[in-house]
DNA sequence: CGTAGTGTTGAATTGAATCAAGTGTCGTGG
DNA sequence: CCACGACACTTGATTCAATTCAACACTACG
């Protein structure tokens, strides 16, 4: 029923064994999530039990196949859309990752979400029509298209859409706030803390590695996104790092002690 | 389209003269904005082009009439719903104002969004049929409340509906990533610009004076939702009156330059 | 190999929080 | 109607977490 359903497959399924040790060579070669494959359909997708098609059956998700464009893929740093474009979409990220992101007035950018595979993007555009966020790969990725005004006609036939489209929009509803209580009373360290567990929960969803992850984001992003400056985001981490809660080599993060990790929530 | 259209009516009539004092003795009369009055249908509601009816036509109107609940009026500081509450309804507001907020762990509270007339509360449970704040009255107030089974069951029959619905929760959505970016990286003193601003706005849509109007919510309430103690709220308040940018007197705001206090957030 | 972009670390500064003391306001009950 | 008490608000002094400014190191990529 929810976006990010907490069916406790965290950590069960790892491609990458935890005695892999960080701090050799090569990147962490499990962190490449998803095929590129445009020929997969929502049927054979590995994520359609955590995408739109939850809660539909075989049939309907037929259907909204049909009305789905797959796209050639993104390379990093490409725009998927920019604030003020017309909207015409919703994307389903079908393996990468995308930042979205405004333009202050003078010019300086404050990022608004990050995006995983199986998440929704696009839905600033739904209001009125016009995007009020820009989009971008952070990485080589691949992107499902639903044209909007397809799907809302599609919804209107099956029941069972509309619901799943409202309960995504109300898990996007709900996750904006927890931001909200997070950037008006957490410190510096609360929320690089609850930054890493909710990466780390949606890599589990995508069945990998809840421990061992690759940030695509930059210091700075992420500093833009927790309403930090990246020298604190940097400082945080190498902190978090002399007290053995992680272990940081450039863009890697490795978790070596989860239970600490969230104790850090709680006070 | 829009939930919160900006036709051109900001402004334009406003029951409340400028020219009345503020520093009288009364409290500001205009601001008792809507009748509790029961009997009214959304067909002859006041708030009908600002609230869910937008973009239906009058036989569609009817049919949401019916399944609208008028409840009794809420007194302040009543419970619209708490947090972990099932979800069963949203509500609009009819008259008064509302705040949402949730509890730490330590039990220290964080408001989340106030609600004025017109506007829909409880989208915070739509995605797991479990509320994810609490909602309590800050004055006497009334509300219509939509059972979400029933207001799911009506958008399958309207598309008009469905569409409305969709557009609200997609404004809602933008809404929250307009507080992120002023959370993340504005000062107190453009936090309290900002939220001046939309209120007057707000106020505005209600056909109230946009420039004169009363503060329902203390500036411990204020404070949580900015991100800012009370004590910085009050100071920010203090300032922007020595600056002559605005008079406060208790909860009562007059803005005396919108032009300047537009300003302090391009900067 | 060189350069631009990205990340780390230190020192000084500052905006807002905290601590503290006091005033103002409102609702209640005598 | 007034006195009381609880709550809301203001203002000042001090502290502190995070920013800013600055210098330098690492990495990736043509």
């Amino acid at each position: 029923m929810s976006q990010q359903p907490m069916n406790g497959f965290i950590g069960i399924t790892n491609k990458q064994p935890a005695s892999v040790p960080l701090a050799s060579t090569g990147t962490v070669s499990s962190v490449r999530p998803c095929p590129h494959n445009p020929a997969v359909s929502c049927s054979n997708c590995r994520l359609s039990d955590l995408c739109l098609p939850i809660a539909l059956n075989k049939s309907e998700i037929v259907q909204l196949d049909e009305i789905i464009e797959r796209n050639r893929p993104l390379r990093k740093g490409e725009h998927l859309y920019r604030q003020r474009d017309e909207f015409r979409s919703v994307f389903a990220v079908r393996s990468g990752s995308f930042k979205s992101y405004v333009l202050g007035p003078d010019g300086q950018s404050r990022v608004t979400s990050f995006f995983m595979p199986g998440e929704i993007i696009g839905m600033d555009g739904i209001g009125n029509r016009i995007h009020g966020v820009s989009t971008m790969a952070l990485e080589h990725s691949s992107i499902c298209e639903i044209p909007f005004s397809q799907l809302e006609r599609l919804s209107h036939q099956l029941p069972n859409l509309q619901s799943r489209f409202f309960a995504i929009m109300g898990n996007e509803i709900v996750k904006d706030q927890q931001i909200h209580t997070l950037l008006s009373s957490y410190t510096a360290e609360q929320r690089l803390a609850s930054f890493l567990l909710s990466l780390s929960a949606r890599y589990a969803r995508c069945q990998l590695s809840p421990e061992r992850f690759i940030l695509h984001m930059t210091r700075s992003d992420i500093g833009e996104y927790l309403g930090l400056t990246l020298e604190t985001v940097s400082r945080v981490f190498s902190s978090l790092q002399k007290k053995e809660v992680i272990l940081v080599k450039n863009r890697e993060i490795d978790i070596k002690d989860m239970t600490r990790l969230k104790a850090i929530l709680g006070e």
